[in-house]
DNA sequence: ATAGGGTTAG
């Protein structure tokens, strides 16, 4: 359409009806054809008029010369901006914002203090346009003196009391994490407008923590007292907050919802999805993900972005079929290209399916597409790998120079060696990361004090748990403290294991008491177990998956009356448990196992291979096999 | 007739 209506506009420009216009009729008609490129995005016919205006002497119009600056600015070509701006003799100050907000839409931020001092320089004195446009350089450069300077110079001038001015003052305010000031200019506002407001509430969301609580409340019901309605930006800026602590915010996404359609929101306005795609993320992270789709499938037009918002509330739902679906429907059906955060959340579906393949085809397009240098990507790939079964091109991945490394790199990799039973080389690749001056968190003392256990290793993850928490300030966390009573108790020392959840710095959570059932178990120690398994089921009363291991730990001894009981127990609570199964991908065939399962067509041979392994492993002197039924 | 702010999707 763009094109076809550049064509059209364009014979009209050049036929012979111009030239029996007057000069100032001209430049209206050129002024118009500029409006229509920027409307139509279309840079041909901007360039198109550009030379019409050249060839008509129209170039020192400063009306033209300020739309082709504002055109090809739109169009990421700020050189061009320039060299329009350098043709006109006479700058007013009209040239100079334009000129000057080019640069900031391009993110040519460093030009732009020059620029004002040149234009300080001349005659002219930068007015509320400017002082918005400068404020958002300091936003975004997060350079709270400039933002100063530029806030002091507007309430000198008095363009202060512009309701424009003083929202990008506080939106820079915002952005260089000063808060306070965020409410200072928000106070002081002789009058605000619905912008001010969501700057405001942007400003809260930004600022952490404060985000669930009471005070954002005030802010919005504040709002509306003072007769000024939420609009689409208000509320994608709430919707994120909702669904992620549920027990604060019970329904307060819907409510949103139901907001948006009665005051007739348009979820893809201006070809932006934005709104559509925060109530996808919302459904999504609060486990309403057939809502989630509903809102998806009503969406007129699909874009990048609300595809990959579907994709992903699937894969963080564990439906990865449904997410490799979409992922594929995606480019077949609509044509549209996945961008790197499509192939960031469509990846966990190929860990669940242990889906190499899959994992390998998009690993090759992000190189087709040169998106592999970038860290989430890489990170997702590591993972991927070594979910799949393949530590050797995680590794690949890993010691790749494409992407610069950061923690989540480096954790990503350690639990691979966790997973793959490789304590060893999971700690010192550790040792390497600290040596290397990359600082742990929270999450790969999780992975490392994973693999520790799982190898065995637990003098040495013992030590690293209290120097991370000693050196590198780490919180211990729930789960870093199961995986401590987890690494203690599967050596068999369930006493102390006890002892550490009793001087555990936090509460101890299901987690914890599910590592410490899970080492009685192994152990055989039926006293413990008991005790963790009051503390589990009280914990988590409707978990089915507590009753079904106790149970099945009543069954391995062959206690059947309380089997019976606990079977019971989770009839009447109406608890079901999905039984789980394994599965395995030959030649591109998934083939699925469930427990006692014998429908395998060579299920007599698995069998009997099965049982040579296990007696291999017996005579190898593994710690414990499980010996399926 | 010409110019400005608010969300950036894991």
């Amino acid at each position: 359409m763009n094109f076809c209506s550049a064509g059209i506009t364009f014979t009209l420009l050049s036929s012979r009806y111009y030239t029996s216009a007057t000069s100032s009729d001209q430049a209206l008609n050129l002024l118009h054809f500029l409006k229509l490129s920027i409307t139509h995005q279309s840079p041909k016919l901007a360039q198109q008029t550009h030379a019409r205006i050249l060839a008509l002497g129209l170039h020192q119009n400063p009306f033209l010369g300020t739309k082709l600056i504002s055109a090809y600015s739109n169009f990421k070509n700020p050189t061009w901006a320039r060299l329009v701006f350098d043709s006109v003799e006479l700058k007013n100050v009209y040239l100079w914002n334009t000129l000057v907000n080019g640069y900031v839409k391009n993110g040519e931020y460093v030009e732009v203090f020059e620029f004002f001092k040149g234009m300080c320089r001349g005659d002219l004195f930068p007015d509320d346009y400017t002082l918005a446009s400068l404020a958002k350089v300091a936003g975004e450069t997060g350079d709270s003196a400039a933002g100063k300077l530029v806030h002091g110079r507007s309430i000198r001038s008095g363009f202060a009391l512009d309701v424009v001015v003083s929202n990008s003052l506080m939106s820079m305010y915002g952005k260089c994490g000063s808060f306070g000031d965020v409410r200072k200019v928000f106070d002081e506002m002789p009058q605000r407008n619905v912008g001010s407001w969501n700057v405001l509430i942007a400003g809260y969301v930004g600022c952490g923590d404060h985000g669930l609580d009471e005070g954002m409340w005030k802010i919005v019901k504040c709002m509306q007292i003072d007769g000024v309605k939420p609009d689409g930006f208000t509320l994608s800026s709430l919707l994120p907050l909702c669904g992620v602590d549920g027990r604060k915010w019970p329904d307060y996404g819907r409510e949103f919802h139901c907001y948006i359609v009665k005051s007739e929101m348009e979820l893809n306005l201006d070809s932006d999805a934005h709104l559509g795609c925060c109530l996808i993320d919302m459904y999504s992270k609060s486990n309403r993900f057939v809502v989630a789709r509903r809102v998806f499938d009503q969406m007129k037009s699909g874009n990048v972005y609300t595809w990959t918002a579907i994709i992903n509330g699937y894969t963080e739902n564990g439906a990865s079929d449904e997410a490799l679906n979409l992922f594929r429907e995606m480019q077949v059906r609509d044509g549209i290209e996945p961008n790197r955060v499509s192939l960031v959340s469509v990846l966990p579906a190929c860990n669940s399916h242990a889906s190499l393949i899959g994992g390998k085809q998009i690993h090759g397009f992000a190189i087709r597409k040169l998106l592999n240098n970038d860290v989430s990507l890489c990170n997702a790939l590591i993972d991927m790998y070594s979910k799949c079964g393949s530590l050797d091109l995680a590794r690949r991945v890993f010691e790749d120079d494409s992407f610069v490394k950061d923690a989540i790199s480096w954790s990503s990799m350690i639990s691979g060696y966790g997973l793959h039973g490789r304590g060893n080389e999971a700690v010192s690749l550790y040792d390497k990361m600290v040596l290397e001056g990359v600082k742990p968190d929270g999450i790969t003392l999780v992975g490392l004090l994973s693999a520790c256990g799982r190898s065995g290793l637990v003098d040495e993850g013992l030590n690293i748990y209290s120097s991370a928490i000693k050196n590198y300030g780490i919180k211990p966390t729930v789960e870093i403290c199961a995986c401590v009573v987890d690494m203690l108790g599967r050596s068999g020392q369930l006493d102390q294991a006890l002892e550490f959840i009793k001087n555990m710095p936090v509460q101890p959570g299901p987690s914890v008491w599910g590592a410490l059932v899970t080492a009685s178990v192994i152990h055989g120690n039926s006293t413990m177990q008991d005790l963790a398994y009051r503390y589990l089921i009280e914990l988590e009363p409707e978990n089915p998956s507590n009753f079904i291991s106790l149970s099945n730990v009543y069954a391995s001894s062959k206690q059947w009356d309380v089997v019976a009981k606990v079977r019971t127990m989770m009839k009447e609570k109406g608890l079901r448990k999905e039984p789980g199964c394994s599965w395995i991908s030959v030649n591109r065939t998934t083939h699925c196992f469930h427990v006692a399962d014998k429908a395998h067509p060579f299920s007599n041979s698995i069998h009997e291979m099965l049982e040579n392994l296990i007696f291999v492993m017996k005579d190898a002197k593994c710690s414990y096999v499980e010996i399926p039924s």
